[in-house]
DNA sequence: TTGAAAGCGCTAACAC
DNA sequence: GTGTTAGCGCTTTCAA
């Protein structure tokens, strides 16, 4: 079988353009030093030919990796698709290629995730989802991505406060706060948080808000019920079983994710209690299909897409003398599943 | 600054264990010519030493790419995102990592994005995604996976029928056939396909399947209405409304997916149209939140996680002597968006 | 079975 | 401004 596109290299098209290997290659990756007839034409002869460069070959030159590793948590989460698909965009639009690994929401897997990268020298990592308030950990990544960015790596971080990178930041407490308020204000006293893993900083974050709402409303803690459980639709599904059983007084469920919170109007529907006539809920992150789900999901719009283009951009930019940071802003959404509280009963 | 963790290369693993480069790769790649005992120290030697290939030497060196090109539509399109997820589960399985790249649903995006993966020399690349119908387009898609394969590429492709290659298979005229013998059986007996651009095979398959079931009933093609709208949410949204316009004698909608399934549950909902009592409504895949929105909506199961796995799985096997395909069943799952047909008026 | 040496295609010093 | 040349780190003939 024929290769019906034969593969150019650098050489023919130098050739072919009747200049030297250095010229072309200068030529075609813009950098200075050549006469600006000279590049131009070049690169149409490059054009014409369908020359597509090796980008092994040119990495091991020591050129720039053209290539961005994204790390999420796992894909098929909403938070993280959406990430994902604001990179992608900005990547296809600037002819960047993008590898997309998963740590499976552990140190452990990011650790081997960003070597995996490393070995493929990508020329920039986003790491995104939460930190961990686990220090030894965190550490650990840290080192990682420093001998990365040592080595000429470029490293942007979303929903990370605590690396010494370019980072995309969405205000979690504000946005805890936010949702909190809303609640509050419907009148709502006796509040429970299904929250995820306390050992990540977005459950901290957002926590940390809500508290703070809670506290300045002149509530006692006692009222805020808090329970951990996965981060997960399913970690929703018996989150919210465990609180209908252990505070059966509270009158609104703030879970700390939308997906948390999709899988505790699962649990509420199938037990009959009738949202939001008999209890409020409210979620995170507005992901795609909040506003779908029955009822309809009241949220705390953080624009993940929008984060994702960001990193991207950052990551595309020269380093900057000192880490940038870019914090996006939240908007609550109300929709169906928050209302009052029901009517104390009237003896 | 310090790089903390030193980037060693083959030569200092062989030195270190005493053997020559050449023996030193031998052993690495596992391929044989080197005594047990040898490869066997090699080996251990590496480890302890944390060295890892450079995979750009490596596969400029004529090294089988350990990279996998994955082509979707759209990433964040839910059947998207489920594939992607099944692929990156066995990648990480394996040690592999993957490229995701958006074609944006067009032939020339694809060709865009196959190239570019080319140009990293992958090792192979997943095309995922309905094929279309105009032959022209297929055949450049064609004609690009050919070289690629033809320099020792692996391809797997999803969905596809009619390349030469390794593919996975829903069978989605035998789907379309289960959803409309369920809205039939149900009474049905003049329905409204919501389909998605009619240039896709996946939506003339499904179709086909439809109109199969439909004309086996001995209904009339009149009472099948069909329009074409885009192939996402708002396509349904759009769609449906034209649909209660043009044919309000209709008394379910089969969506040809999810996605805009669930718009046109939004813009009945909207309408005050309610569902399953006053209209029906059915879709294709089951995507996870099929079983979330309101009401929950009755689909076809297409494993979009297992066919990415399959994929995954297949290119990483040596090329069969002929295009092996993978065909993947179907499940109804009645949920609770269809029901009978309304009464007729009694006047 | 093992080793020496020739590239793979490109970039970046270094000369001119 | 342009060309020459020495590698980048690895796999793979080809000899031994």
């Amino acid at each position: 079988m024929i290769d019906e596109t034969p593969t150019f290299r650098l050489v023919d098209v130098a050739q072919r353009a009747g200049v030297s290997l250095a010229t072309a290659s200068r030529a075609l990756s813009e950098s200075d030093g050549v006469s600006k007839e000279r590049a131009e034409h070049v690169r149409s002869v490059a054009l014409e030919m369908g020359y597509v460069a090796n980008a092994h070959a040119r990495s091991l030159a020591g050129g720039a990796g053209s290539t961005v590793g994204l790390i999420v948590h796992e894909i098929s989460d909403p938070y993280f698709t959406e990430i994902a698909s604001g990179v992608l965009r900005i990547a296809t639009q600037r002819a960047r290629t993008v590898q997309i690994s998963q740590s499976g929401r552990t140190a452990e897997g990011e650790l081997i995730q960003i070597r995996a990268l490393r070995t493929h020298r990508v020329g920039a990592i986003i790491l995104a989802g939460s930190g961990r308030t686990d220090a030894l950990d965190e550490k650990s990544v840290a080192r990682e991505l420093s001998a990365f960015q040592a080595a000429g790596g470029r490293v942007a971080v979303i929903g990370r406060h605590h690396l010494s990178a370019d980072a995309v930041l969405p205000d979690n407490v504000a946005a805890g706060r936010t949702i909190a308020s809303h609640l509050l204000g419907l009148g709502h006293r006796r509040m429970a948080v299904l929250a995820g893993p306390a050992g990540l900083h977005t459950v901290v974050d957002r926590l940390a808000g809500i508290r703070a709402a809670f506290n300045d409303s002149g509530l006692p803690e006692e009222q805020l019920a808090v329970m951990h459980t996965e981060f997960t639709r399913e970690g929703g599904v018996t989150g919210a079983a465990q609180i209908l059983k252990a505070h059966p007084e509270v009158t609104a469920i703030i879970a700390i994710n939308d997906v948390m919170a999709i899988g505790t109007l699962s649990t509420l529907r199938q037990r009959g209690v009738s949202v939001p006539e008999d209890m409020s809920v409210a979620g995170f992150d507005d992901i795609t299909v909040a506003a779908d789900v029955g009822p309809s999901l009241t949220t705390v719009r953080i624009p993940m897409a929008r984060m994702g283009e960001f990193a991207m951009e950052m990551v595309l930019t020269k380093q900057a003398a000192r880490p940038r940071r870019k914090k996006t802003g939240h908007e609550l959404v109300v929709r169906g599943s928050t209302g009052p509280p029901p009517h104390e009963h009237t003896e």
